[in-house]
DNA sequence: CAGCCGTGGTC
DNA sequence: TGACCAAGGCT
């Protein structure tokens, strides 16, 4: 769940996930949609189905025992070289270093490299310099961590001193060696990234239903997939339309009842939105039982779904 | 490697 | 308002 996500948003999600999946066997058994459905909302679904995946595989193929070293982990669907080596130091004090945005930005203050954010030669330099503060750690004994301790120092000091912006110097431990410190202008790293460009995207909402039975469709591809949303089309093609109502049996009288925004990363998405009066509500689903996606809920809201 | 995937907070 | 960014990973 902290896969690209901050510590504060999660929180919440995680309380509700794991009460309902206390355990790898829980999580296993349950269904792809109940999985998704908890953890609509954090975004990055493909996250959650990945888990799931991981879940089942751990119970099926090593009997439900988890993995107990950063490269066994590292196989798994959705942990990368990032997660492997947070749970390997964290749960099994194994030295390997985590490289997260913080760690790269503290990487690019304290060493002055002359790199952006997203370039892999700074992913590269920050993992070589965790894994040489790595070697230097005392031993652990008595029960201490000083590799997870590192790792979660490290991003800490990003999140807490070393901003993005307006970074805190005189408050951190590790100034006196820092080039950036000591340029006078820490914030001039790393380098500001090539901006990537937005696109603007029309499409058209169809909302049909009331109280606990709404016209709602899962996504198949694109974003969100396995998420339910009121079925939607491009905007501008009254013809595709037509035949959208004509094929799902739906009678094309419609009110416009308003837009919807909404941006799914580099996509900004303006949507207008049809609310039909007559439709199969044989077919209606329940919002509160099925995964939405944020612009699902935002879809509905406007059309007057009250969860 | 480059592009892609969500959402919410901050300034 | 918009740009940036967050405890990344997969294709």
């Amino acid at each position: 769940m902290l896969q690209q996500t901050r510590m504060e948003t999660v929180l919440p999600y995680f309380e509700r996930f794991h009460a309902r999946f206390p355990n790898v066997q829980a999580l296993a058994e349950a269904s792809e949609q109940e999985v998704l459905r908890l953890w609509s909302g954090l975004g990055y679904y493909r996250r959650a189905r990945m888990l799931h995946a991981a879940a089942r595989q751990v119970v099926e193929q090593f009997d439900g025992e988890l993995p107990q070293s950063a490269a066994a982990w590292r196989r798994l669907p959705g942990v990368g070289e990032y997660t492997s080596a947070a749970v390997a130091s964290q749960a099994f004090g194994e030295r390997v270093a985590v490289v997260d945005g913080n760690v790269k930005r503290v990487a690019a203050r304290y060493l002055g490299l002359a790199l952006a954010a997203d370039q892999p030669a700074l992913h590269r330099q920050a993992a070589e310099w965790g894994a040489e503060l790595m070697r230097d750690l005392p031993q652990a004994r008595g029960g201490s961590r000083p590799a997870g301790d590192l790792n979660q120092a490290l991003m800490f000091l990003g999140a807490s001193r070393c901003k993005p912006r307006q970074p805190d110097c005189a408050s951190c431990p590790i100034q006196a060696g820092c080039k950036a410190a000591a340029s006078g202008q820490p914030e001039a790293w790393p380098l500001p990234a090539k901006k990537k460009a937005m696109k603007d995207l029309h499409l058209l909402f169809l909302v049909a239903g009331e109280n606990r039975s709404w016209w709602l469709q899962a996504r198949q591809e694109g974003w969100n997939p396995g998420l339910f949303e009121p079925p939607s089309l491009p905007d501008g093609d009254p013809t595709a339309l037509r035949k959208f109502c004509r094929q799902h049996r739906v009678e094309s009288a419609y009110q416009e009842i308003g837009e919807v925004r909404h941006t799914i990363t580099h996509h900004r998405i303006r949507a207008r939105v049809l609310k039909f009066g007559s439709w199969d509500s044989s077919s209606g689903l329940d919002p509160a039982a099925v995964p939405l996606s944020a612009l699902g809920k935002k879809v509905l809201a406007l059309a007057g779904y009250r969860s």
